[in-house]
DNA sequence: CACCAGGCAAGTA
DNA sequence: TACTTGCATGGT
């Protein structure tokens, strides 16, 4: 019996790059804010954001929310769109407060059928960082697809150019036991990858390693 | 100088 | 439904 084409995929990557601790960041609630910093934006510039929302000692629910969308938007600078992303995390952290009493832990009790909905409902908060945050925070078994999944998957032949998000997400959630240390590592593996060969969106990029995966 | 990075929502047709 | 555009910094 021949394994799945993930199955190859996964264990050509993890043979190539080994465990990637992810996702980088102390707390659940780092990781939440860290999920929004992101978006279509370098890590470095993140980190950097996250940097400073520690130093002034407001990466905290609550003090976070009492802020001043002026001071939020300077500290989150360095991670562009800091306006927009100045709503985003309060639209985020409005939620917190009003139904989780400023609690990320209360927040994670909430059934994955009902969290999702729940974060996809917040203005500024898509598939993606919906589910980098019930994945990666609150350790909830969903597959977090990215523009690195995408073109991968596509250059395989795995799926068609027009699959949608939900698409692609199914095909590795049918695939794959609903496993959340399996979906952390795979997806972190992914962004390696890609963060490695895939710059510039080269066609001929570094999936050289996984040629005959096909 | 141009292009890119771990998206998303709003507007248009 | 299927495009298009705005959002913004820092690295290459």
């Amino acid at each position: 019996m021949k394994k799945s084409p993930l199955k190859r995929i996964y264990a050509v990557l993890f043979k190539r790059f080994g465990q990637q601790h992810w996702w980088p960041g102390d707390s659940p609630f780092e990781i939440a804010v860290g999920a929004i910093l992101t978006q279509n934006t370098n890590w470095q510039n993140v980190s950097r954001a996250i940097a400073n929302l520690k130093k002034a000692r407001v990466l905290q629910p609550e003090r976070l929310l009492r802020l001043s969308p002026a001071r939020t938007a300077g500290l989150i600078r360095p991670s562009g769109y800091f306006r927009l992303k100045t709503k985003r995390l309060r639209n985020f952290l409005s939620v917190l407060s009003a139904r989780y009493g400023n609690d990320p832990a209360r927040m994670k009790k909430v059934p994955l059928a009902a969290l999702r909905p729940e974060l996809l409902s917040i203005n500024g908060i898509g598939p993606e960082t919906a589910d980098s945050m019930l994945l990666y925070a609150f350790d909830k078994p969903v597959f977090v697809v990215d523009a690195y999944t995408r073109r991968i998957l596509s250059r395989h032949r795995l799926i068609p150019e027009s699959a949608s998000y939900a698409d692609i997400q199914a095909f590795f959630m049918k695939g794959l036991c609903p496993n959340v240390r399996l979906f952390n590592e795979f997806h972190a593996l992914i962004v390696r990858l890609g963060k490695e060969y895939c710059l510039k969106n080269n066609p001929r990029c570094g999936l050289c390693p996984l040629k005959n995966e096909k």
